[in-house]
RNA sequence: GGCUCGGUAGUUCAGUUGGUUAGAACGCCAGCCUGUCACGCUGGAGGUCGUGGGUUCGAGCCCCAUCCGAGUCGCCA
């Protein structure tokens, strides 16, 4: 694009086009006087140029940050900058028009925004956004965006964009609530995700569907979420069965990290571990598989031991080759498992046929004989010890393990390590109630028929629902939904709800199956998740280009804010009058 | 909602057992400098120590309350 601003970008210009005309417009990134000449350089989306400046009137009122445009010829510099790519050339500006004026002093400096306090970045991100490396990593979810809608629209996927105003989904979150003035009372619901709405496009005969669909959790952050809304790549296969699914999945992915990023990663087929199997070997469904450790459970081992902590609870332990150690070191590994409510981290270190650590007192022959066989102990390894009712010891383990493999530095950074988790249970106990209910979401089918529903032990009962667990993030779920009607009462009367229930939850979509439903099956990617694996970022906030803060707040635009009293009342709201602090 | 850490110059931070006028680096302003690219040199401006109470002869520092931010647990596939 050529204009009166204009004729090349930032980025482009190099020695073929030295003795060139040139007219650029950017950002002044740097000023550096010398006395008798001035460098400056001039920055824009797609990067720097260097100008030289021979007369100092050019540059009156101007300081960085303002926005000019420069007339000039492009030289080949006295003196190279191989670190640029522009860094051949330069610009000797005969004409400097100022654009936009700026302020001289900048909440944070572009070149440093990364490390300046995250608020701060938030509340001006567009100067945060100015720094290229940010910059850059909104460009990368361009890129990636673009690569979703082509790859999955070539492998012959319809695109069709679902209601954001819709009702309240059952996914488990909770839903943030719209009001309208078309039926003051009434509520829309923002989608978590739009499975019903994909499910129906099943129905319609829509062969394979998908969506770049923004979701909506009303559900506070972390470091690798975000509050508030979010985007997956939904999809949706008609007379498709599991296998179907993975496979595409298969090549989406792995044709999107060979794309997008120059790490190396699983090629498929992606190692597939039952749900069990996770459980049981990383103490975690989404294990991140660049850690080499895995969890052996010693519950038996310590059944009858003297050493009354770990005396008839679950006690889970990992071996690893820890080197030479300070007792500081295994404490502070202690001190993790604590600040996760675990009772601490005991630990044995097997040296020359003796154990030794803070335990080994604790240990019979027998159990010593054990240990050596279990670990296949050479000498020279630790193991890390952490003990608790099963859940909880399951959960600490997964602790150990990650803070492990970190503190051991067994994890590679650059490497993309893939995995399926499959075979989900169907139905498990709810922690609060302990009664039957659903594993995952009561959409999948279950890996069972209908007598077998009956009579098996409902927790043994697996279901067709599967996750994409990419370094230890789950990035997708998918699953094969029931679309039986006679399944579906079923598995809703074994958690104890009857026809009117489905009805009223799941209306449409139930009624829809009474119209010849095709057998279908589906997945969802997290798409920031997904970015964040191929940006290598561990904040989300990071490739997003206006993110809110923790506290789901939007520091920059003030949001949410209050509403006047005559929106409320247009609504038929009232707000509750606060409660009055106690004490 | 619980827990942990944090809030000091425009920014990133330091600040001793509570004791003179609260410091550094970068940035900003002024001057010098013809090959810089984290330019260099000289000088200067810039602070309600998050806010409100309290203890004390004296508080950035101690106590209480409160606001804000980050992380984490609950929660969230």
């Amino acid at each position: 694009m050529e204009n009166i601003y204009k004729t090349n970008n930032c980025g482009e210009l190099r020695l073929k086009d030295v003795g060139k005309q040139v007219r650029l417009a950017g950002w002044i990134n740097s000023i550096r006087e010398l006395g008798g000449l001035t460098f400056v350089t001039l920055r824009d989306h797609f990067g720097i140029t260097q100008l030289v400046v021979r007369d100092d009137n050019l540059l009156k009122g101007v300081n960085k940050e303002c926005t000019v445009t420069i007339s000039g010829q492009v030289v080949e510099r006295e003196s190279k900058n191989p670190k640029m790519p522009t860094g051949d050339i330069e610009v000797n500006v005969e004409k400097l028009t100022l654009l936009g004026k700026c302020q001289a002093v900048l909440p944070f400096e572009i070149a440093s925004a990364p490390s300046t306090k995250e608020d701060l970045r938030l509340k001006y991100r567009y100067l945060d956004l100015r720094n290229p490396e940010t910059h850059n990593l909104i460009v990368l979810r361009a890129k990636m965006l673009q690569f979703a809608r082509n790859k999955l629209t070539e492998m012959g996927f319809t695109e069709v964009q679902t209601p954001i105003l819709a009702n309240s989904s059952p996914e488990g979150a909770r839903d943030f609530i719209v009001p309208t003035i078309n039926a003051p009372g009434e509520f829309f619901a923002l989608p978590q995700a739009p499975q019903q709405f994909k499910q129906l496009l099943m129905v319609s005969g829509f062969d394979k569907y998908f969506q770049i669909a923004p979701c909506f959790r009303n559900e506070p952050a972390r470091a690798d979420r975000t509050p508030g809304e979010f985007y997956q790549v939904d999809m949706e296969m008609s007379f498709a069965t599991q296998e179907d699914v993975l496979a595409v999945c298969e090549e989406f992915a792995s044709s999107l990290f060979a794309n997008l990023c120059d790490r190396e990663f699983s090629k498929p087929p992606f190692v597939r571990i039952p749900y069990r199997e996770a459980m049981e070997k990383y103490c975690s469904d989404k294990p991140d598989l660049r850690n080499p450790l895995t969890v052996k459970d010693l519950s038996k081992l310590f059944e009858s031991s003297d050493f009354n902590a770990f005396k008839g609870k679950t006690v889970k332990a990992i071996c690893a080759n820890a080197g030479e150690q300070s007792r500081k070191w295994y404490d502070e590994i202690g001190k993790v498992i604590v600040a996760y409510e675990g009772k601490g981290c005991a630990w044995l270190k097997y040296v020359d046929g003796e154990f030794s650590g803070s335990i080994a007192k604790f240990l019979t022959d027998e159990n010593k004989k054990e240990l050596v066989e279990k670990f296949a102990l050479q000498g020279g390894e630790s193991i890390f010890m952490v003990a608790d009712e099963t859940e909880m010891a399951v959960k600490l383990a997964n602790v150990l393990r990650n803070e492990l493999g970190q503190r051991l530095g067994l994890v590679d950074e650059n490497k993309i390590a893939i995995c399926w988790i499959v075979d989900f249970p169907f139905f498990e106990k709810n922690k609060d109630t302990g009664k039957i209910d659903f594993g995952h979401n009561p959409f999948s089918m279950p890996q069972a028929t209908l007598e077998e529903l009956d009579t098996k032990d409902p927790y043994e009962i697996l279901a067709y629902q599967f996750d994409l667990v990419i370094n230890g993030h789950e990035c997708l779920s998918g699953a094969v939904r029931n679309h039986d009607q006679d399944v579906m009462l079923k598995v809703f009367q074994k958690v104890g709800y009857g026809e009117d229930v489905v009805k009223q939850k799941f209306g449409a979509l139930y009624n829809a199956f009474s119209y010849g439903a095709p057998p279908h099956a589906g997945c969802a990617f997290g798409f920031d998740t997904l970015l964040m694996i191929v940006a290598n970022k561990k904040m989300m906030r990071e490739i997003i280009a206006f993110p809110l803060s923790n506290n789901a707040r939007d520091l920059m635009m003030n949001a949410p804010s209050k509403v006047p009293d005559e929106t409320l009342k247009e609504l038929g709201l009232q707000l509750a009058k606060k409660e009055e602090k106690q004490g």
